[in-house]
DNA sequence: GAGCACTGC
């Protein structure tokens, strides 16, 4: 055979695959760089192998020896677990042995740990124990391009360790574009210590390793979309249409949306000629039950072209097999934090660029895939390259705590990966020193402020658990602590029976308002309903929800108990007992949350102290719609047209002169 | 009379 009809008969391939290489292949380098620096930066995407794999070969090469452990974090839990697992599988130990993981509310290890899977916030709250980390010989950083708060501190902690731990080896796994940021943060930037430009970097490397990704081909909009919603749906159809089988993914900004989309996909697919392939639309967002969120990972029937329509929540942490194209509307809804209000928000935003790739990523797992992304090519180059870290738009008063606790007095010197704007800090330290948690030279004060920072809740939570003993009623406010902190998703919503919803909350409301509903609503669950799924199912309760607060509320309580305070459990219904309990509830939380207070206006709405804010009672509130005067609220939102108040109870105003003389001196 | 993306101790 010659060579020019190999030439016919084959064309060059206009995407070459990248290759697949197993990460074994860099074991040797990584190993090397791991005992020459102290800090090794590994570049690889999801399917690189490196979570599991590196913790592997540095166990085998004696990174463990004397006992040591070799840490890993992660952003989330379900990847500390499943990572762990796999690990386990792999190194041939039941999980909890050589291999464990250690997750708020779990702890899978033992004494024969070698290697260690956490979330990064965990590690964190070791570090208030063990300052040094000692017991770790290598810590790795997964997902740090991720940016999370935690991570962000995680890192700037352990650079600060390792000037007092020169063994201490630190490997950090990132993104292509935020490896640099990573090693001159460790470095400094480069060639600052050598004028002459040939300083060699002694302290980070950078390390590439190759993903196991199929090519995957952009496709953009030749002139901008006035509606994505409409496009996205209507580009469905197009790929239904044109594309051969493979199921698709949508990614859009929220529930509305998707609700929305799925909808209209639905009605469309009825008017499909009989005998062709159908769709079937599934909408895929936090806020769905476990059930209805399991429909996406199950295969499509036959004949059957399977599009899902999803948040965020696909991007990094859920992943679906079988995903061919995906459609990219190219926003995001990100929280934000208003320093001068004190409000955070919920609003869509462009997303980056480094989101606009991992989103496009999510079309190749399985074979060569196409990505329709709703923004022209121009947009795309406009976009910004990452998202602001979270450490720049949230609150901080939880994590300046969590600092002080560990020894950090200046906040302010603290060494940021991206240091926070001076408005959130200043708004930080102001909230935790009118709690009491910081003296007039910002100190730490013993023990209230200590103890605030060792809860796992809030620091105005924090500051309500830590008065409660002294209103007589710690065993109340300990549920209610867990209550608020599952942030909203105690009631079942299922469609079309928001109605339903309404009746079976009704049952359990108090008129005082929602706090003490919570406190009805557990207090019922773990008497009348025996703690069972079958009693959160006849009263539309999340059950998985309700289960966790039960782990929150005993939580809380050891650490209470562990501070010598002493929790006399009731389980009394603040209705049947007497007013005055409910009455010695309310007033402990304005103890705490003094800095939420709002006052009904004639027209049903409330304004915060100050009075420029417009407040709306939350519709999931059992105070929406009723008369109030003054009250305190858990949470405030904003979101696109209004501001929105959440978890909401009615409260004299004296009070808050009461038990916040200082913060209300003035008004 | 109307709605919150995601994660964590």
């Amino acid at each position: 055979m010659d060579e020019s009809s190999l030439e016919a008969a084959f064309i060059p391939a206009l995407h070459k695959p990248t290759a697949l290489l197993p990460i074994a292949k860099h074991r040797t380098s990584i190993l090397y760089l791991v005992e020459t620096f102290p800090v090794t930066i590994v570049v690889g995407q999801t399917g690189s192998g490196k979570s599991t794999q590196i913790p592997q070969f540095l166990e085998n090469a004696g990174w463990c020896t004397d006992g040591k452990v070799i840490g890993v974090t992660q952003p989330r839990r379900v990847a500390a677990i499943t990572v762990a697992m796999r690990v386990a599988e792999e190194f041939g130990c039941e999980v909890g042995k050589e291999v464990g993981y250690s997750i708020r509310f779990e702890d899978a290890t033992s004494s024969s740990t070698r290697i260690k899977f956490l979330t990064d916030g965990m590690l964190i709250r070791e570090a208030l124990v063990d300052p040094l980390l000692s017991r770790y010989s290598v810590i790795m950083v997964d997902e740090a391009h991720e940016r999370s708060i935690s991570s962000d501190i995680l890192l700037g902690l352990l650079k600060k360790i390792r000037k007092k731990r020169p063994d201490l080896r630190i490997i950090i796994s990132s993104a292509t574009l935020q490896a640099e940021d990573f090693r001159s943060f460790f470095s400094g930037p480069k060639g600052e210590a050598a004028p002459d430009d040939t300083h060699i970097d002694d302290i980070a490397s950078i390390i590439s390793l190759e993903g196991r990704t199929y090519p995957i081909d952009i496709l953009y909009l030749d002139s901008p979309a006035e509606d994505y919603l409409e496009k996205a749906v209507s580009t469905v159809f197009k790929i239904h249409e044109n594309e051969p089988n493979g199921d698709v993914l949508v990614f859009l900004t929220g529930r509305d949306e998707i609700e929305q989309a799925v909808q209209a996909v639905s009605e469309w697919s009825t008017k499909l000629p009989p005998g062709s392939q159908s769709i079937l639309p599934l909408p895929l967002y936090a806020g769905l039950s476990a059930d209805q969120q399991m429909y996406v990972f199950e295969e499509a029937p036959e004949n059957f072209r399977k599009v899902i329509f999803s948040t965020n929540i696909s991007e990094a942490s859920v992943t679906i097999d079988g995903i061919v194209y995906v459609v990219d509307s190219g926003f995001v809804k990100l929280r934000a934090y208003n320093p001068k209000t004190g409000i955070e928000s919920l609003t869509a935003t462009p997303v980056s660029k480094a989101s606009a790739a991992q989103r496009a990523g999510r079309a190749g797992r399985t074979r060569p895939g196409k990505c329709f992304r709703l923004y022209t090519e121009e947009a795309y180059q406009s976009l910004p390259d990452a998202n602001v870290p979270e450490i720049q738009r949230s609150n901080l008063a939880p994590f300046i705590l969590q600092l002080k606790a560990l020894g950090i007095d200046n906040v302010l010197r603290f060494d940021f990966l991206t240091s926070p704007p001076a408005e959130l800090m200043t708004r930080a330290l102001e909230l935790l020193y009118s709690l009491g948690a910081l003296d007039d030279y910002a100190k730490l004060t013993k023990p209230l402020g200590m103890r605030m920072a060792e809860l796992a809740v809030e620091p105005m939570m924090a500051k309500t658990l830590l008065s409660a003993s002294s209103f007589g009623c710690l065993s109340e406010i300990l549920t209610i602590a867990a209550m608020t902190s599952l942030g909203g998703s105690v009631w079942i919503q299922h469609e079309g029976e928001k109605k339903k919803t309404e009746s079976a909350k009704r049952k359990f409301s108090v008129e005082e308002g929602d706090h003490l509903t919570l406190l009805n609503v557990y207090q019922a669950f773990v008497t009348k309903g025996r703690r069972e799924a079958r009693f959160c199912h006849e009263n539309l309760l999340n059950f998985r929800a309700m289960s966790q607060a039960v782990s929150i509320r005993a939580q809380l309580k050891r650490y209470l108990e562990r501070f010598g305070i002493k929790v006399e459990e009731s389980l009394a219904s603040p209705s049947a007992s007497t007013a005055n309990k409910a009455e010695q509830i309310r007033r402990c939380l304005t103890a705490g949350y003094f800095a939420h207070a709002a006052r009904m206006q004639p027209d049903g709405t409330f304004r915060n102290v100050s009075g420029t804010t417009v407040l709306h009672a939350h519709p999931s509130s059992i105070l929406f719609n009723r008369k109030a005067d003054w009250v305190i609220f858990h949470e405030v939102m904003e979101t696109a047209n209004k501001t929105f108040i959440r978890d909401i109870t009615k409260i004299n105003k004296e009070w808050l002169l009461e038990y916040a003389p200082e913060f209300y001196k003035t008004s």
